[in-house]
DNA sequence: CTGAAAGCGCTTACAG
DNA sequence: CTGAAAGCGCTTACAG
C-alpha cells in the first residue's frame, strides 16, 4: 500500500540543535514554550526559521501519547444520487463542520473518513483510522453495538444519534419533542385528520424515536394513522420518491399529511408528488426533520424540525475531548430542537418576518 | 495544550506477541501481510482479535516514514453569513469530497483544517498540520507564494486554483475557455451589448484569469464593457449584494448582463437585484462560474460555467500522491470546463431535456 | 519463516 | 536553565 521509506532530506530536531549550538532537549523546550533562556530561545527560533523546520507529528505523538487528532467516520452515499441531494450539504456535512470548529479550539485536527455502504473490510478500515486518532466520532449506522464496544477497547468513542453503551458516549437531539410539536401543528392548527410517517432506516435510533413519538402523539390527537410496510423509507430522497410512486401506482389514497423521517425523505416525497400532479400542500402536506440548509429553498419551503446540527458536532467533540483528556464526558447528551414552520405544511407564505398572514398561521410550538 | 501522558492500558505489539507466543517481528509481519507460516498467522490473528488490538498509527508512521495522511487546508468564512451561502455546500466542500474519495483509494486519510481569514498564527497552524501529514493540498488564498515555498521545503504541496511554483504543484480549471463561451453566448445568442464582470478577490489567480478572458472576449465581440472599482467583488454573496446595491443607490445604470466571478457572487447579485425590483434576466442577465450544487435551485436557475469540482479534488490528491511516492507529479494540471445554460442568462425554461423551447435557445458552446 | 536489535524523531524525567 | 539518556510503539534489515 505504500513504498516510500523516508522522505527526502527530512530535517530533524538534531539539525536544528546543531545549527543553534544547543541540545535537542533545548530545541524541544523552545518549540513547546517551556522554560529556556532568552538567548537559547532566540538561537533556536532563528535556526528553526532558517531551516524552515517542522517537527514531525508522528514522533511527537509517539512520545506524548497524544496525536491531537480526532477521527470522524460517516457513510458515503453509494446509492443512486438524487438530483437535489447529490452533493448537497446535508446533515452529515453540517455536523462535520461543527466538529471541525470545536476541535480547532483545542488544537486538534480532524481526520475525516467516509465509508461505503457495502465496504468489504469495514472493520480494518475503521481500525486504521482509530490508530491514527486519539478518539473517534461515529455517525449513525457505522458500526453495530458490538463493533462499537470492541473499538471502544482501544480508543474513546462518541456516537452521533446512536445509543450510549457502557463504553461509548452519545450525542443526539430531542426527537420526541420535535415530532410532538409537528403533529400538534398538523392536527390542531391545520385540522388534518389523516397522517402517515414516512420512515427512515428501521435500525436507526433516531428513526425509532421519531416513529414512536409520531404514533403516540397522532393517536393522542385522535388522527387517523397510516402505517405499515408501505411507509418504510430509508432516509434517502430516492427511497421516498419510489415509495410514494408505488403507492400512487397501486391506486392507494394518500393521507392528508405525510410526516417524513428527515428532510431528504421529504424532498423525495415532494418530488414524487409533484411529478404525479399532487399538490403540496394543497392536497397533501409534507414535513421534514433536520432543517438542512436546502430545506428553505424547496418549493414549497419545507416545514420541518430544526436540529442544532452544528452544535451536535461541536458537542460531540467536546464530550469526546473530556473523555480523552480526563476520562470524563457526559454519556448521553440530548440537544433541544425547534419547529420551523414554513409552507409545505399548508401555512401561507409570510413575506417578511413581521407581517402575519391570515391563514392557518402556525407559530412556533 | 495537552496533558494526557499516555492513554489507559494501551495495548502494544508486545502484548500481542506475548499472547501469541511469537516475537513482535512476527506480529508485525502478519499485520502487514508479509511472509509467515500459516500457524504463526493464525495465532497472531487470534491474539489480535482477542485483545482487539489496533496498531498505533504514530509509531507506524515514525518507523515507516509514511503517515498515509494528506492535509487539506481551506478558508473558513468568517464573514457575515449570507442566507443562501451560509452552510451551503460550496465549491470548497465539493473539492474536499473529491480529495477524500481519491485518498481513500490509496489508503490515505484526510486531515481537514479550516483557517480563519484573520487567523493570528496562520504559519504555526499550518506547520502543525504539515507535521501530521505526508503532503498538503492548499485551497486558494491560504498562503503567499513565499509561504508556499517555505512550507514546500518540508512537505510536498499541491495548490488548488493557484499558480505552480518551483517547489509546488497546481491543479486548476480552464477559466479562459469558460468565460469565452459565456461571453459569446451572451453577446451572440442573446445580443446583449453591454456587459460587466463582477470580480472576485483581486489576488486570486482564478479571478485574474477570468477577468482577463472576459475583457479580451467582450472587446472582441464588440460589446460595451463596464469596469472599474465599482465592479470589484470578493467572491462572496454578501460582497456582490453590497456592490449592486450601492451602484443602484448611486443611480448608475446597470449593464444588460453581469458576468459574475463565481456562483456565490451571482447569488448575491441576484438577491440584490430582486430586492430592488430589477428583473433577472428580463432587465439584467446574470451568470456565475463553478456550478455549485445550489446553482440550479436559484430563481431563475443560474446559467454558469461548470467546473469538474469533484475531479479537481481527486486530481489534486493524485498529483500529490505521485509526488509523495515517487517525486513525480504533473506540475500544472488544467481541467476542462463546460457552459451550463439555464435561465438567468435569458434562455427560456426547458421543461424536460428533450423538449426544446422557442426562445434564444442556447446550446452548449 | 523467525527472532534479536537497531532505529524512526520526538519529549521528558533526571542530574547538574 | 541545560544536556545526556531513556523511552514512546512500531518496522525492517540482518542472521540464523
Amino acid at each position: 500500500m505504500a513504498e516510500p521509506k523516508k522522505a527526502k532530506g527530512t530535517l530533524t530536531i538534531y539539525d536544528v540543535a546543531t545549527r543553534a549550538g544547543v541540545s535537542i532537549a533545548s530545541v524541544s523546550r523552545v518549540l513547546n514554550g517551556l522554560g529556556s533562556s532568552p538567548e537559547t530561545r532566540e538561537r533556536v527560533l532563528l535556526a528553526v526559521r532558517e531551516l524552515s523546520f517542522v517537527p514531525d507529528g508522528a514522533a511527537r505523538a509517539l512520545s506524548n501519547g497524544l496525536k491531537e487528532v480526532v477521527g470522524v467516520v460517516f457513510r458515503r452515499g453509494d446509492e443512486v444520487p438524487f438530483a437535489d441531494e447529490d452533493e448537497s450539504l446535508l446533515f452529515i456535512d453540517v455536523i462535520n463542520r461543527g466538529i471541525e470548529v470545536a476541535a480547532q479550539r483545542r488544537g486538534f485536527d480532524v481526520l475525516m473518513s467516509s465509508v461505503g455502504v457495502h465496504e468489504e473490510n469495514l472493520g480494518s478500515r475503521i481500525a486504521a483510522i482509530a490508530g491514527k486518532a486519539d478518539g473517534m466520532i461515529l455517525h449513525d449506522r457505522i458500526l453495530s453495538a458490538a463493533g462499537i464496544a470492541r473499538l471502544a477497547d482501544s480508543v474513546p468513542i462518541v456516537t452521533l444519534a446512536g445509543t450510549p453503551t457502557a463504553s461509548s458516549l452519545n450525542v443526539r437531539c430531542d426527537n420526541a419533542s420535535g415530532i410532538r410539536a409537528l403533529v400538534r401543528h398538523l392536527v390542531d392548527d391545520h385540522g388534518y385528520r389523516s397522517l402517515a410517517y414516512l420512515s427512515g432506516h428501521s435500525d436507526s435510533p433516531d428513526n425509532k424515536a421519531r416513529a414512536r413519538a409520531f404514533e403516540t402523539e397522532a393517536a393522542a390527537a385522535g388522527a387517523d394513522v397510516r402505517t405499515g410496510p408501505a411507509w418504510q423509507g430509508n432516509y434517502s430522497a430516492e427511497g421516498a420518491a419510489q415509495d410514494i410512486m408505488s403507492q400512487l401506482d397501486a391506486g392507494r389514497a394518500l393521507p392528508r399529511a405525510i410526516v417524513c423521517a428527515n428532510d431528504q425523505t421529504a424532498l423525495g416525497a415532494m418530488h414524487a408528488l409533484a411529478r404525479r400532479g399532487v399538490k403540496v400542500p394543497g392536497e397533501v402536506a409534507v414535513t421534514g426533520f433536520d432543517d438542512v440548509p436546502v430545506a428553505r429553498h424547496l418549493h414549497p419551503p419545507l416545514t420541518t424540525v430544526h436540529q442544532p446540527i452544528r452544535e451536535m458536532g461541536a458537542t460531540a467533540f467536546e464530550v469526546l475531548w473530556s473523555r480523552i483528556s480526563a476520562e470524563g464526558g457526559e454519556p448521553d447528551v440530548v440537544l433541544p430542537v425547534r419547529l420551523m414552520i414554513r409552507e409545505s405544511c399548508g401555512c401561507a407564505h409570510r413575506p417578511t418576518a413581521t407581517t402575519i398572514s391570515a391563514l392557518p398561521a402556525g407559530e412556533e410550538a
